[in-house]
DNA sequence: TTGCATAGTCTTATATTTTGGACTATGTTC
DNA sequence: GAACATAGTCCAAAATATAAGACTATGCAA
């Protein structure tokens, strides 16, 4: 009607004057998952930049559903049952995640060192379950935790199937700065990636600080996809032959865990 | 505008020509979890009962977020990963449900009887954690099964601090009939929950088929409400000694499960 | 008690989501 | 290849959810 673009504005342009309820909700549970814990719900309207009237009424709803609890008299929010319940039956539809977080606590136990198990959603990995090592030393790896695919050797296997547009279109704007702050060559890190395809373990040494590297095993589906990657994070002066042992386990974990069905293998 | 009631029927009465995406959204996590796996995209729109265009709108919006997963050529729709994470992130939270969930391992492994946890959400028990004896009999105690309150020891538990006329408004229509059809007599029923109160066990036999019986205990959070049920799920002919032990080891879970903090005790 | 701050409820209008249904795409059968 | 079945996309209109903000409730301090 006013020109050229309002088909292109209308689409998601700009924070409109009215926002979805499902958006909403989305947006809440990554705000509450961001937090780690509850979080009052005076102050969710203002986290969220959303009208009061419209978070009360949603979570009441979400509460009334079990997807969150309302604790105590300050009215704190956080996950609840039926999110523990539904999450459940992912894990049960999906034996491969199952068995990759009982291997973490298998790997963490045996070796002593720090075990993650990752998954990527979007332009960034994300920690599902992670064991700390006996170490002292505390290796940010809380679960849930974010971090841009460019930063680990997982991000790179679990890219290693994509095109440089697929790649391209999955990393959002803040996936593209390294730790540092310098800009990622999607280039550079599109034939990266690729060139870890059916790698069985991939190194990262320094890369998101210089205290530690990552070692990292791609877990497959049956179409050989890679689903997830089982890690080590290691402080960086693990000496040479105590490195070598735990390749060669990472990698005889990855295979345990990766479904590579041979009827399967050329069915996708 | 129109009459007495017209606030009324605003409210929630005869399905209206329009569902919000949120009702809807719930709706479709409800119908997945209870198909118990992953159904495919196109039969969605029929089972909930709601149009096609909206439920692809709102998968793609869910599949993007990771709280769904579309899978293979027809569209398997599945809970997704970040389900998964926000259902970790409950457990972390609630160390209770986490707790709850290992003994139930436990006293399945040392007793080799069927062993089950329990939550309420509005007029039912759901079991969220189950572990099955080692008994050749098959007790339906499906991980996210269902069951009305009145139909089980744990419901009486779950009830137990609360007056008749809350435990009206928590029931449902349809769970206010006994496995036999018959009716449940309300005000009975009450008396019964609030006798269980502060009870460390309660046994029902043959309430729900003739046969099996269930002992449950309380498992109480830091203000002494009951928020789950520890139980077995027992053949109605076990022997009066075994019995007897199963439930003094019962009694003694629900009691390392429970957190009593003294200091809390007036809290509430 | 009054005044102030924080929390939560309720109402009404408008901006937008939901919806029906036409349309396209894909695959299968004859 | 035509006819059909199934799956998925797109559009414009109507119905209603979101949002703004007034309002009430609660708690705390002076």
């Amino acid at each position: 009607m006013d020109g050229t673009a309002s088909r292109a504005l209308k689409t998601r342009i700009a924070r409109r004057p009215r926002e979805r309820g499902v958006d909403r909700v989305l947006k809440l549970f990554s705000c509450l998952q961001a937090k780690g814990g509850p979080v009052r719900l005076a102050e969710l309207p203002h986290m969220l930049d959303a009208p009061k009237s419209t978070i009360y009424d949603l979570v009441n709803i979400l509460a009334e559903a079990g997807l969150l609890e309302i604790r105590g008299k300050d009215s704190q929010i956080y996950f609840g049952k039926m999110m523990h319940l539904y999450g459940t039956s992912y894990l049960q539809a999906n034996e491969i995640m199952a068995r990759g977080r009982e291997m973490v606590d298998v790997l963490a136990r045996e070796t002593g060192e720090t075990s993650e198990f990752c998954i990527r959603h979007r332009g960034k990995q994300v920690i599902i379950h992670a064991r700390p090592g006996s170490r002292p030393l505390r290796i940010s790896s809380e679960i849930g935790s974010r971090i841009p695919l460019p930063w680990t050797a997982s991000g790179r296997l679990m890219l290693s199937h994509m095109s440089l547009a697929e790649i391209d279109s999955i990393l959002g704007p803040e996936d593209r700065a390294m730790p540092d702050g310098s800009p990622v060559d999607i280039g550079k890190f599109a034939a990266e990636c690729q060139a870890s395809r059916n790698m069985p373990l991939v190194k990262t040494v320094g890369m998101i600080n210089n205290f530690t590297q990552c070692l990292a095993a791609p877990v497959t589906n049956a179409y050989g996809l890679v689903e997830a990657t089982i890690c080590f994070v290691l402080p960086i002066d693990v000496p040479a032959e105590k490195k070598r042992a735990l390749e060669a386990r990472l990698v005889k974990a990855s295979g345990e865990l990766s479904l590579m069905n041979t009827e399967s293998g050329q069915a996708g």
